[in-house]
DNA sequence: AGCAAAAATACAAACGTTTGCACTAATTGC
DNA sequence: GCAATTAGTGCAAACGTTTGTATTTTTGCT
C-alpha cells in the first residue's frame, strides 16, 4: 500500500504540487473549479496529508502539548477531557505528558514537546517547578504557552485559574456558621499560587468573623493522605482544634480516617472540609464536604485561549473559573 | 535565538553534515576522534536535534502513541504511568489519546497518530470498537501495534492482558466460601474479551462447587453505577440473589448504594465483590472487595513489548499479568 | 615503497510539504 | 483598444535530517 502524496494527485490532474497544496489549504489564489477537482481526487485517491512534512516546512504544527503534574487526579483528568473535546472540534490534536511533580521530568517534557514542534503548550506547574527558565525558553521560541491552575506570574501568556480565594473563603465561612471555632488549615506549598490564595481565603473568612489568624494553625505541605493523618492528630491534641479546612481532598481523607481511628465523631466533634471534589468525596463515610472546581469548563476555556493564541491573537487573557462549595456530612452540624 | 542545526556544527568543524549525523547516531563508521569532537561541540553550541526532520526522512519516529478508552479510570491512568516510566528511560516519548469508548473518536485517534508518524501504537479497544479495519490499516503500514486489556484476536501483534479468568474464579470461590449461595454476575459487553473471560471464571467457580450456571443470573452491560443500582434490586427481588460478583467497581458501588438505601445489610444479608480495585474501594462503607489488576506492572510489560517490537523483533508476545483478590468487608461474612 | 584492503569521510538525493517569486492569461478602467 | 491590474498557476528553493554510494585517507602487509 504505497502512500499517496500531493505529487501523485498533481500528476493525475496535470497541475503542480504547489497548486494542490494551496487548493487543499483553501487558498484564495486558487480558482473554485480546480479547488473542487483537487478536493475530489484527493478523497478518491485516499490522500492523507503528511503532517510531519508540513511541520518541517512550517516550523510548527497543529498539535498542542499539555503538561500536567499527574493524570491520575480527577481534577487534571477532567481538565484534559475538557481541553481535548474543544481542541479536536477545532482540528487540533492534543498530546499529554506528566511531570509527576518532578522538575527534571517537567524539563524533559518541555524538551520533548519543543522537539516535536508543537504549536502551543498548555501547562500546570509541578510542585518542584522553579526558575522556569525551561518554560521561558518556549516563550522565547515563540511558542504560545497557556498556563492553568498552578501558574507563575513571571511567565507571560494567558492564565486560567480557579477562584481559589472565594472557594476557601466560603468553605471556612461555612465551617464557622456550623459552629466550629478553632479551624486549622492544611495547605500545600505556599510558594504555589493556588495554595497561597486558598490560605488567603481562609484568613479572610476568619478575620471577617473577628477571629485572629494564627500561623501555627496552618500546616504547610500537608496535601497527601499521610500528612493529613499525622497533622489532624497534632491539630486535635496540641492545638485543641475542632475543624480543618484542607486545600486538598486527599489530606482531608487522611484526616477523616485518623479521626475515625481515634474515635472522634465527624461532624459532631470535628468538622472537615476539602478541596477538588474528588470522586471519593461523596462515597466516604461520612461524606466529605469539598469544593468543586469545574475542571471541564476550565478545560474548555483553556482550549479557547489556546486557539485564540494560535490564530495570532496578542492579548493575554486571564480567566477565573468560579467554584462551588459542595456541602456534605463531614461539615454539616446544623441541619437546615 | 537562531536554532542551530547539524549543518552549523559541520561548518564549524569543517566536516560534512552526514558525518555529524552519523557521529551523533553513534555510527561505527565514524572514528572515535571525530565522534568525540562532534559530541562536544554539539553540546557546546546547544544543539537540539530536529526530530521532525528526522521523522520525515526516516518515515517513523521515537514517539509511541497510546489510545485508551478513558484516562479517568484508575486502571488506565496507572497503566499509562507504567508505560511512560519505562518508555522514557529507553528514550522514547509517549503521546496519549482517549477514545471515550467511542468508535468515531477511536478512528480519529488512530488517524492522528498515523499522521504524526508514531513509531508504534499501544491500544485498548473502546467498547464500540468493531471491524477493526482502522487498526489493521496501521498494521499494514508496518506500525507495530501492541494491544492490552481489551484486545481483539484478529489483530496481529503482542497482547498483554490480565488473568481475568482466575480473578473472577477466585472472587466467586471466595463468595461461595463465605456462604453465599445465589450469586449473580454483573458483566460488561460479552463481545469484549475481558468480560467474557470473567464470566467464564464465574461459571467455572460455580460449576466446580456443583452449582448450576443460570444465564438469567448474568446481567450484561452492567458496569456503570446506574446499572449496578438498577440490577441489584432486580437480582434481590426477582431472583432471590444473595450476592453479586461484578466485573467492575462502579457497578459494585452502585449496588452497595442501592442496598444501603433498601436497608439490606452488607455482607450479612448480601455479598458484593468488584473488579479493578478503584481507589474508592477501600474508602467506602463497607469497604469493597475487589480484584487488583496490577496496572503499573502491566504498563511496564507493555513498554517492554513495544521496545522489542521497535527493535525489529518479529515475535509476538502474549503476556498474562496475574491479579490479586483484595478481600474487604463487603464480602467477608466469616472472619478468620 | 607500493599495493590492496579497510576505515573514514564526502557527496548528493530523498522525505513531502509550503511559499516567495515569476509568469501567463484574463479582466478591468479609461 | 490599450495599459494596468488582477486572477490563476508554475517554478524552485527550503525546512533538517538520513543514507546509499563514491571518494579519499589510513592501515597493514610484503
Amino acid at each position: 500500500m504505497k502512500k499517496i502524496t500531493i505529487k501523485d494527485i498533481a500528476r493525475k490532474l496535470d497541475i503542480t504540487p504547489s497548486t494542490v497544496s494551496r487548493a487543499l489549504a483553501d487558498n484564495s489564489r486558487i480558482s473554485p473549479k480546480t479547488r473542487a477537482k483537487v478536493m475530489e481526487t484527493a478523497k478518491k485517491m485516499g490522500y492523507e496529508p503528511n503532517v510531519i512534512a508540513a511541520s518541517l516546512r512550517k516550523g510548527t504544527s497543529d498539535t498542542v502539548g499539555m503538561i500536567v503534574p499527574g493524570i491520575n487526579r480527577s481534577f487534571f483528568s477532567n481538565v484534559i477531557s475538557g481541553v481535548e473535546e474543544m481542541l479536536n472540534n477545532a482540528g487540533f490534536n492534543l498530546i499529554i505528558s506528566q511531570s509527576n511533580e518532578n522538575l527534571k521530568k517537567e524539563k524533559l517534557a518541555v524538551q520533548t514537546l519543543m522537539q516535536n514542534r508543537v504549536g502551543a503548550v498548555i501547562m500546570s506547574l509541578s510542585v518542584q517547578s522553579s526558575g522556569h527558565s525551561h518554560i521561558k525558553k518556549m516563550v522565547k521560541r515563540g511558542i504560545p504557552v497557556v498556563q492553568f491552575d498552578r501558574v507563575a506570574s513571571d511567565i507571560p501568556g494567558p492564565k486560567i485559574v480557579n477562584d481559589n480565594f472565594t472557594g476557601a473563603y466560603v468553605s471556612v465561612k461555612h465551617l464557622l456558621e456550623n459552629g466550629f471555632k478553632r479551624i486549622v488549615h492544611f495547605s500545600g506549598s505556599l510558594g504555589i499560587n493556588v495554595y497561597k490564595e486558598r490560605m488567603e481565603g481562609y484568613k479572610a473568612a476568619l478575620e471577617e468573623a473577628g477571629m485572629e489568624f494564627n500561623e501555627r494553625f496552618v500546616f504547610e505541605n500537608s496535601i497527601i493522605r499521610e500528612t493529613g493523618k499525622r497533622n489532624v492528630e497534632i491539630a486535635l491534641n496540641k492545638l485543641g482544634a475542632d475543624a480543618v479546612f484542607s486545600s486538598g481532598d486527599f489530606s482531608a481523607l487522611g484526616a477523616l480516617e485518623k479521626l475515625k481511628e481515634m474515635g472522634v465523631s465527624v461532624p459532631e466533634e470535628f468538622g472537615v472540609s476539602g478541596f477538588a471534589n474528588e470522586p471519593f468525596a461523596e462515597l466516604m463515610h461520612p461524606t466529605l464536604t469539598s469544593v468543586e472546581q469545574n475542571p471541564r469548563e476550565m478545560g474548555n476555556r483553556i482550549a479557547l485561549a489556546i486557539i485564540k493564541k494560535l490564530k495570532g491573537d496578542e492579548e493575554d487573557e486571564n480567566i477565573v473559573i468560579p467554584v462551588d462549595l459542595i456541602i456534605r456530612e463531614s461539615s454539616m452540624r446544623i441541619k437546615s
